[in-house]
DNA sequence: GATTGTGAAGAGCTTCACAGCT
DNA sequence: AGCTGTGAAGCTCTTCACAATC
């Protein structure tokens, strides 16, 4: 039982990283990694890998490392990988049906139970096996099959009116790909995914390694 | 001019944030803003806000605020928003499709020049534009048109290769979707976006706000 | 009166270094 | 010998608080 309260922001993003690196360790038989290894695929060092799976308690053996199942097993659970999320998407544009079609969530336990769209021109396709529904649907729709999660793939004016309906259907958390800020009560967990801040932090670094920001007037 | 060496990566991140206000601000005619509204709206204390603007000078004034124009200027010139990027896209599948037709890249300055794909099915077909091409053609194609960043769009097996040919034929930049580490040389800015970290780390902020986290055999 | 810019304090994260275990 | 777990040191980021400015 790891003490979650100790698990900061910056360690659970590396769980993340750890737990890849297992997945594709457990194909191979290796029965023991070291957080020499561990950190040398994730581009972490080994004292905080260390660090960071101090949460599990004892889990490693000296002079071996750590245990691939157990860890895996670990990070699974910790990261909430053990069991099935009921997962719907609000917004089926360009971005919002890439994110259905995308096997890598269903393969990792988010079941998308419905998708919704505002546009009359979408609603009734089929993508991915989900028929698209109207918005009007999203609040019964969730309540009734106790959704846990959303994703938000709206234009951004939108988002917050969706992320409100969400809500108060009693989802318990929203992955927001709309570049808008959400305000939401305590209690409901947003993670924001903004591709045109990525390519500004991507534009920016290019710049500093040039040396290159001089033009400020 | 400012002072890029104190600049962090958190403070460059918030930066994205407040450049979004201001550019939503710069429509309503309003003539200054304070650190107060604009951490208001992004989430950020005003004694951060002005910690991280103070890499611009003597920019705000007291007692008033700061001038929104001034103030947009010098974040778009910061995060290289002044400027077009000449943009590659590797990767030509569901992700890579909705990225190209991503209207918000093209509105602040990321000029996409071409996209490649591996699949057969999938070249020649036209997509917001755009002809895809054999990816044989992306080493040539990066180096004749100078084209400065890369985004990879392509399985995590695929991705090593991909940054490497990029690499090669001299990009800056490499906007990385798929969930693998790219270890490239310095020199080369890597920003990664990661659709399954961010739904793990919203699956984990549940379970901590549930404490949830029990089972650990 | 309102707000900036900033030194100093506070909080948090990472790295070091080593005792202790296998 | 090799590796873990961890206290302590070092570093970075955030918050506070207030003099200076408009």
């Amino acid at each position: 039982m790891p003490n979650t309260d100790r698990i900061s922001k910056p360690t659970s993003r590396r769980m993340s990283l750890y737990l890849r690196v297992l997945q594709s360790q457990l194909d191979m038989q290796t029965n023991s990694i070291s957080s020499k290894q561990l950190g040398a695929q994730t581009g972490v060092k080994d004292a905080q890998v260390r660090k960071d799976l101090a949460c599990f308690g004892s889990l490693g053996r000296p002079g071996v490392g750590y245990r691939t199942h157990d860890l895996h097993q670990a990070l699974l659970c910790l990261l909430g990988m053990d069991q099935t999320w009921k997962t719907v998407l609000v917004g089926a544009g360009n971005i919002g049906r890439a994110l259905l079609a995308y096997p890598r969530f269903r393969n990792e336990g988010f079941d998308f139970v419905a998708a919704f769209d505002q546009e009359k021109k979408t609603v009734g396709k089929r993508i991915a096996g989900l028929v698209i529904q109207p918005m009007s649907e999203l609040k019964k729709s969730v309540k009734q099959n106790k959704v846990q999660l959303g994703l938000i793939a709206v234009p951004p004016d939108a988002a917050v009116q969706v992320a409100q309906c969400l809500v108060d259907a009693g989802i318990r958390g929203i992955l927001n790909f709309a570049p808008k800020r959400l305000d939401l009560p305590s209690g409901i967990a947003v993670v924001n995914v903004d591709f045109t801040d990525a390519l500004e932090q991507l534009a920016f670094e290019i710049r500093l390694s040039n040396n290159d920001i001089k033009v400020m007037k």
